[in-house]
RNA sequence: AGGGGCGUAGCUCAGUGGUAGAGCAGCGGCCUUUUAAGCCGAAGGUCGUGGGUUCGAUCCCCACCGCCCCUACCA
């Protein structure tokens, strides 16, 4: 085993080597510890030099370093705990020539604890006057420079434990994606919900359009996909009486990747009986509006060049959207009746793609396409992109919307929304359709019309669920990932992915070798 | 999948058709309140990989590998 740079890795395991034989134990199993880092600054930063000289606190604190700075008989080092750093000061005189020896043969990535009181330096710094040192973990390889730190974001993917103790503001990322997801267990736990956990191995991989991944179960010699969705399992508990139920989970989808798409990424769903999307869209305003004061400490988030205010919500049809941002340059804008009309869509496509071609733009392809599908092209074209502020989209085209409920005065209509902000597409909910005649017709023209992304097979356990009886209910599914970058101004998902899928690192050694590879053209 | 960009020391980056430099880190030395510590000295590179053009390639051309961004499918 040996590790670039291969120099420094002899280097630092020759110096283990010393340390153990000046009497320390190189690999001790634990240290008793009465501060992080994190806590001593936390606690002490305003007590001043006198304060501290005339009431000593002792203090011991395991670290790992960052910097160090020899001056002959003393040197002062920096230990990071808990995201936060803490200066120590080491004498000779006061740790003794062994203590300083060690001292000495340490590096910037070794794990210590010392042992000391606290004071400031003359420059007013809190720091441990160190009576004893040792060293907890050697590290046989550096740390990335301590002023650019690591920038390389391949090596920050890869290597996300660098990433974690280099950069602070990775730490803060992940500090509050995991306070958001403990939020939301409160905000669901506070209105009687139950979490559960459903099936990610499914034989069917239904309730999304995706393409599945494939995996195989040896001893029952079954064919398996991961989930692209938990929904029609978690509707199944709500007709098993978990009238409100909910999930935050993995979801895998077999499609391309973007700053916006990691193939595996973490989803909220919940399920409400007896309400319909109107109520979900009141309760999804007052989790996120919720969420963002608690998270953040505000409303207003900045997201890129723009504030994100989450005390103004807008709700609009999809229809109004199409008008309200249609391009000036396009001509007059389609009106909510003009799309509701037998062939309005088509003639507002038309005009688009006149104004598209002018100015470069991609035109919809409007061939044998739904006037439902192209309501929702329109959309994305022309409105999806300023979305900033968050917005409720409501009322999609219901060919679009195979598993909800049709409006009653308008059954080209779903009742469904869509939530946006800062751009992003966030989440996504609906009345739950539980005819489970109008199910089975709307899966099986699903079917007809084929594809990877869709099922090839029906769902007969799910329908026969819905023949027990599903309340009226609604739900709604939210991305934690793009949520956390909302509240975390970043704007690749890997950033708020650990460990974002990247292609295999290709060192020396033969390339990587799967079980059974499957190959698709 | 298509288009664009990037790949030089462990890290962050300069640079040139005549086989390379800085800062930090590492190594040897000096230094008892420093903090991007300082000073002296020595070391460190198949310039992503493989071809081609050339007397000569890290630089120009082609292919491949990896990453980033945009577009397409999707959340």
């Amino acid at each position: 085993m040996l590790f670039e740079p291969q120099d420094q890795f002899l280097q630092r395991k020759r110096k283990l080597e010393q340390i153990a034989a000046l009497g320390y134990d190189p690999f001790p199993h634990k240290f008793a510890f009465t501060h992080t880092p994190a806590a001593v600054v936390r606690q002490y930063a305003s007590r001043t030099a006198a304060e501290l000289e005339a009431q000593p606190i002792s203090v011991r604190v395991p670290g790992r370093i960052l910097t160090i700075r020899l001056h002959g008989k003393t040197g002062f080092a920096h230990v990071l705990g808990e995201g936060e750093r803490l200066q120590i000061y080491v004498r000779k005189d006061v740790v003794g020539e062994r203590g300083f020896e060690l001292f000495h043969r340490l590096d910037i990535g070794d794990i210590i604890g010392v042992v000391g009181h606290l004071f400031r330096t003359r420059t007013g710094e809190l720091t441990v006057w160190v009576e004893e040192l040792v060293l907890l973990t050697k590290a046989l390889l550096p740390l990335p420079e301590k002023w650019h730190g690591l920038a390389d974001v391949e090596v920050r993917y890869r290597q996300r434990y660098l990433d974690l103790l280099v950069n602070v503001d990775v730490r803060r990322v992940f500090e509050r994606r995991a306070r958001l997801i403990a939020e939301m267990r409160r905000f669901f736990e506070a209105r009687d919900y139950i979490e559960v956990e459903t099936p990610m191995m499914q034989l069917i991989a239904g309730g999304a359009t995706a393409r599945p991944f494939v995996t195989h179960h040896n001893a029952l010699n079954l064919p398996l996909y991961l989930r692209i969705a938990p929904e029609l399992y978690l509707k199944r508990l709500v007709v098993g009486g978990l009238d409100r139920v909910y999930e935050i989970n993995r979801n895998f989808r077999n499609e391309g990747l973007s700053t916006q798409h990691n193939p595996e990424f973490t989803m909220l769903e919940f399920y409400q009986a007896y309400s319909d999307y109107r109520d979900l869209m009141d309760l999804t305003e007052e989790l996120l509006t919720g969420l963002v004061r608690t998270v953040c400490g505000t409303t207003t988030l900045p997201y890129g060049a723009h504030q994100v205010d989450f005390t103004a919500w807008q709700r609009l049809s999809m229809r109004e959207a199409i008008q309200r941002f249609w391009p000036a340059e396009a001509g007059p804008a389609p009106t909510p009746a003009d799309l509701a009309r037998p062939g309005g869509p088509h003639r507002a496509v038309e005009q688009y793609n006149t104004y598209a071609r002018r100015t470069q733009r991609t035109p919809i392809e409007p061939a044998q396409l739904s006037e439902g599908v192209l309501t929702g092209l329109l959309f994305e074209a022309v409105a999806e992109e300023h979305l900033i502020q968050p917005t409720l989209i409501y009322d999609f085209p219901a060919d679009l919307s195979p598993l909800a409920k049709r409006r009653d005065d308008d059954p080209t209509l779903a009742e469904r929304f869509e939530i946006f902000a800062g751009g992003l597409e966030l989440g996504n909910a609906y009345s739950e359709l539980n005819d489970p005649e109008e199910q089975e017709q709307r899966f099986r023209e699903q079917i007809a019309r084929g594809g990877e992304e869709v099922p090839k097979q029906l769902d007969e356990d799910y329908l026969r669920a819905l023949c027990q009886g599903l309340p009226p209910t609604a739900g709604a599914g939210l991305g934690i990932d793009r949520l956390t970058m909302l509240l975390t101004d970043r704007h690749s998902i890997r950033e708020v992915i650990l460990f974002p899928l990247l292609r295999p690192e290709v060192r020396d050694s033969a390339p990587p070798t799967a079980p059974e590879v499957v190959e698709r053209k």
